[in-house]
RNA sequence: GGGUUGGUAGUCUAGUCCGGUUAUGACACCUCCUUGACAUGGAGGAGGCCGGCAGUUCAAAUCUGCCCCAACCCA
């Protein structure tokens, strides 16, 4: 039995550790599920690091909402847990906990290593997403990283490179010079960063000779570095001041090879002098320039980014030394024509925030751009929460401009499973049993190469990109893998897949989403998710994004400390799905309240209502009772809805406020009068239904109070709905079908409105008593309860007598919706009329401007005027008299 | 430079897709009320003309165009 002040200091850990322990939300694979009500979340691993943060705190409770109402209304739900320490993140992770280098270490025991690290940081922030009280089945975890993940991508790639959707390839690509790898195009970022333009004079070959000829020209570059790998200069065709330079060759200074001049429509006239250098590579023009017109290839920076032997005196400098240095050298020279701070986006790493370079080098690649056309049909399949985010997504898609790179050069991650023959260089790939395998310790599965005979072989040491594994999470979710009898991939919970939801953050589409439908697409033929929702980013107070250098970061541990979990849920739930939405102290207060009201509440029904609990009374309920239960049936039915709809915001309100005004602040204090079966019926019912639909919402108090008052108790077979576990286990309510005159009801509490108004404006206590009221309404019914709460001593109610009153017409209101349309441009005569009183009513219609309105079309506007003994309360349609001597 | 989203009372926000004339709620504010749980409560009040300009329309927060501001995505 609830008493006492609610403690969730105690509450909230004692169940969070009971809901872990007793396997509350374990996913049964026993029982054959029936894969048409199994509800499946492909729930994002976060990446590992040690402690929370507020945007791990919102989205494990956005799905959490999910989790929960889903498996209160449907079948079983699924709502597993990963842990992504796969890739440059633990790497980074474990090198700074243990200060050590990769490079130090074999990869096996570079490996070891971040397990070792990965282990303690995982138990740890296990420990804090358990403390967030989020039905996760723990009973089905995965680490990107673990054997049996390993298998699955390994898989995966083999059978990508079967159906011919994977290649290896010398070209041009994007390469983080700190990191050392190959990266994808969706792993750069733009970034602002400050630098010169340097103008620089280049000589023309022969114009000293030529009087048609200058014999310099120049060219302004962010880049003198690259002066090196210059291997053409470009001008445009419509630069007519420089045209005379197309065809004729050019002198790179300080390095003195000549390059050609050549008319390229992709110069941008309006940037620098206008004509630009070509240099292999400084971007992604320089890469279609070099294709389209054949051009040599000098490297003059390196894979760790310093300068190669093309750059003569300057080789082994770092490329921002290098620049510094020849422009010292070029001014000496006297080719440094000027140079001047601006700032630029240049292309970075997103993850080190080091400018990229592109370097020719040999990487595997999923193809992708042949196919956007049906990845933008994949993606145009699910059901996105919110909508707007699918534009993100189609955007992406069709600015994709690269293959998907997937080879990395880094120590840690999930190895090809690849060979190569050591003499014609044939690929030979692991068999799928053997999977997963690591070349640089197995043994092909051949002898000899396959194509030439020749026995030996040399393994790939690259590894896949991360999001060649984490694209694969329904996959893993759902058990792939491959029968070699059998010879075809099986899945070990077939009924999971397709997912019926992807919850996953607004930042990551381009990444995890589109990764994750193309890999599925192609392995098995459909959209691996029913549905998407996407959330936005927590602000800060002020709408701010939080970052550690502005020092506005909101840490969860500080908010938990001060605030019950259950009303950082609350908070979460305040906004639209997909807004980014600001940390709002207020809400959590409001949240704090709440959970307070229904804990309160809880404890009034239970002294109104003792066990035992009442069966439903032969003599059947009264009005009011009827008028709840059918009020709350219409409540069930909105909230499902709703929470269908993941309209956690307008869920969450509608809830708070239908609980707080019409079940306390209406039906608790009338029903405070009354004693008898009816009342403790239906405060019993009504109490036990509110629990349940408050529970995806505030799951700690609510288990509380259901454990309190209905599973423990010594009736609770008959109390607990056979949820006696846990009421998060409970069917969600479904309406009672309850029979009820609605209307009466409304103009029953319309009347305890007016009344409590009138003593409000009297300044009286609402306990001070009425001598008479008289009411010209239907309430019959309800005349006990109105007396009751609002102290009449004597109420006379006329449900059919016209009221004592005089009625004055104060004017005429349009139903514009129907007048519009048919009057037109005539609403301005009619408005005009209705204005200057200039109108006659007559048999239920209008006669105004020239024209008649029917009934529909317009509402007598009127006022009553009381002139008897007491005072005319307005009540929307009802009315009240009141007299009182007082 | 292109795109997306948003700009509604002191603050946060609903409504904008499907135009209809007293614009929703919460917090803060003011007044009153100790009533069988809750004063961390209850009743009531004041406060906005919907970023700016122009247009379409009988009618615009809601549609169209332009502009300004902010965030994000992509160049």
């Amino acid at each position: 039995m609830p008493s006492g002040e609610y403690d969730p200091d105690a509450v909230e850990p004692r169940w969070q550790r009971r809901w872990v322990d007793e396997e509350t939300y374990a996913y049964s694979d026993d029982d054959p599920v029936d894969p048409n009500t199994v509800f499946s979340i492909d729930t994002p691993p976060p990446t590992v690091s040690g402690s929370l943060h507020m945007g791990h705190l919102y989205g494990f409770t956005l799905q959490d909402f999910v989790a929960r109402f889903e498996r209160m209304n449907g079948g079983e739900t699924f709502f597993p847990f990963g842990y992504d320490d796969n890739g440059i993140a633990s790497e980074r992770l474990t090198e700074d906990e243990l200060d050590i280098r990769h490079q130090d270490f074999e990869r096996r025991e570079f490996q070891a290593k971040c397990r070792e690290v990965c282990a303690d940081y995982e138990e740890q922030f296990t420990e804090n997403v358990q403390s967030l009280g989020v039905s996760v089945d723990w009973n089905h975890t995965y680490q990107t990283i673990e054997p049996r993940v390993q298998r699955v991508s390994q898989l995966s790639f083999l059978d990508l490179y079967e159906q011919g959707r994977e290649y290896r390839e010398k070209a041009p690509a994007i390469w983080c010079p700190e990191c050392e790898t190959a990266i994808s195009q969706v792993e750069t970022e733009d970034d602002e960063q400050g630098s010169h333009f340097n103008d620089i004079a280049f000589p023309v070959v022969g114009g000293d000779a030529d009087d048609d000829l200058p014999a310099e020209f120049v060219i302004s570059t962010t880049r003198p570095e690259l002066l090196p790998a210059c291997v053409a200069v470009f001008v445009h065709p419509d630069d007519e001041e420089n045209q005379a330079l197309v065809g004729e060759s050019a002198e790179v200074p300080l390095f003195g090879h000549e390059v050609p001049i050549i008319a390229d429509e992709r110069v941008d006239m309006e940037t620098g002098s206008g004509i630009v250098m070509c240099c292999t590579f400084g971007d992604q023009n320089d890469i279609e320039w070099y294709q389209v017109h054949d051009l040599d290839l000098r490297v003059a920076i390196d894979e760790s980014g310093h300068m190669t032997g093309v750059a003569e005196a300057y080789e082994g400098l770092h490329a921002d030394e290098a620049g510094e240095a020849i422009v010292e050298d070029l001014d000496e020279a006297g080719a440094l024509l000027d140079r001047r701070d601006i700032t630029h986006t240049v292309n970075v790493h997103e993850r080190c925030g080091t400018s990229v370079e592109f370097l020719v080098t040999e990487q595997w690649y999923i193809e992708m751009l042949d196919k956007t056309d049906e990845y933008l049909a994949v993606g145009r399949e699910m059901d996105w929460s919110p909508e707007k985010m699918f534009t993100r997504y189609e955007h992406w898609v069709e600015g994709l401009q690269w293959d998907w790179l997937i080879s990395r050069q880094r120590s840690s991650g999930i190895p090809f499973p690849v060979w190569y023959c050591d003499d014609c260089g044939e690929v030979v790939v692991a068999d799928k049993a053997d999977l997963p395998v690591d070349p640089l310790s197995d043994d092909p599965p051949v002898d000899a190469c396959p194509e030439c005979g020749h026995d030996a072989f040399e393994p790939e040491d690259d590894v896949l990109d991360t999001w060649a594994t984490s694209s694969l999470t329904p996959l893993i979710n759902a058990g792939w893998d491959w029968d070699d009898e059998a010879g075809e991939f099986t899945m070990e919970r077939p009924e999971l897949y397709q997912f019926d939801l992807r919850p996953q953050g607004h930042d990551i589409i381009s990444f995890w989403l589109f990764h994750t439908l193309v890999k599925c697409y192609e392995h098995t033929g459909e959209v691996p998710f029913e549905e998407t929702m996407i959330n936005g980013h927590v602000l800060d107070e002020n709408r701010e994004k939080m970052s550690k250098s502005v020092g506005n970061v909101v840490e969860p541990e500080a908010v938990l400390e001060e605030f019950p979990v259950d009303a950082t849920r609350y908070w979460a739930a305040g906004t639209a799905v997909g807004d980014d939405f600001p940390f709002k102290e207020k809400d959590l207060r409001a949240g704090e309240k709440l959970i307070r009201k229904l804990w309160n509440a809880s404890k009034l029904v239970e002294s109104l209502a003792p066990e035992p609990f009442p069966a439903e009374p032969e003599g059947g309920l009264r009005e009011l009772d009827r008028w709840l239960l059918a009020e709350l049936d219409a409540e069930v039915e909105r909230l499902t809805d709703l929470l269908d709809d993941r309209a956690f915001s307008k869920a969450r309100d509608e809830l708070r406020s239908f609980f707080w005004n019409t079940f306390c602040d209406d039906y608790l204090e009338i029903a405070k009068q009354r004693e008898d079966d009816a009342a403790a019926y239906t405060l019993r019912t009504a109490h036990r239904r509110f629990l349940k639909l408050f529970a995806p919402l505030l799951a700690h108090v609510t288990e509380e109070l259901w454990h309190d008052m209905y599973a423990d108790a010594a009736d609770k077979a008959a109390l607990a709905d056979g949820a006696s576990d846990s009421i998060h286990l409970a069917d969600w309510p479904e309406p009672l079908g309850v029979e009820a005159d609605r209307d009466a009801g409304t103009a029953a509490t319309a009347v305890v409105g007016a009344l409590r108004k009138y003593k409000s404006e009297n300044q009286l206590p609402l306990t001070a008593a009425l001598d008479a009221v008289e009411v010209y309404a239907d309430v019959r019914g309800f005349e006990d309860d109105i007396t009751g709460v609002m102290h009449v001593d004597d109420l006379a109610v006329h449900p059919d007598g016209d009221a004592p009153v005089e009625t004055v017409i104060t004017g005429i209101d349009l139903d514009y919706a129907t007048v519009g349309p048919k009057y037109g441009d005539q609403v301005g005569d009619i408005e005009a009329g209705l204005a200057q009183e200039d109108y006659e009513l007559a048999d239920d219609e209008l006669h105004v401007a020239g024209v008649t309105l029917v009934d529909e079309e317009f509402a007598v506007e009127e006022e009553r005027q009381y002139r008897g003994e007491g005072e005319l309360l307005q009540a929307d349609d009802v009315v009240v008299i009141v007299r009182n001597d007082a």
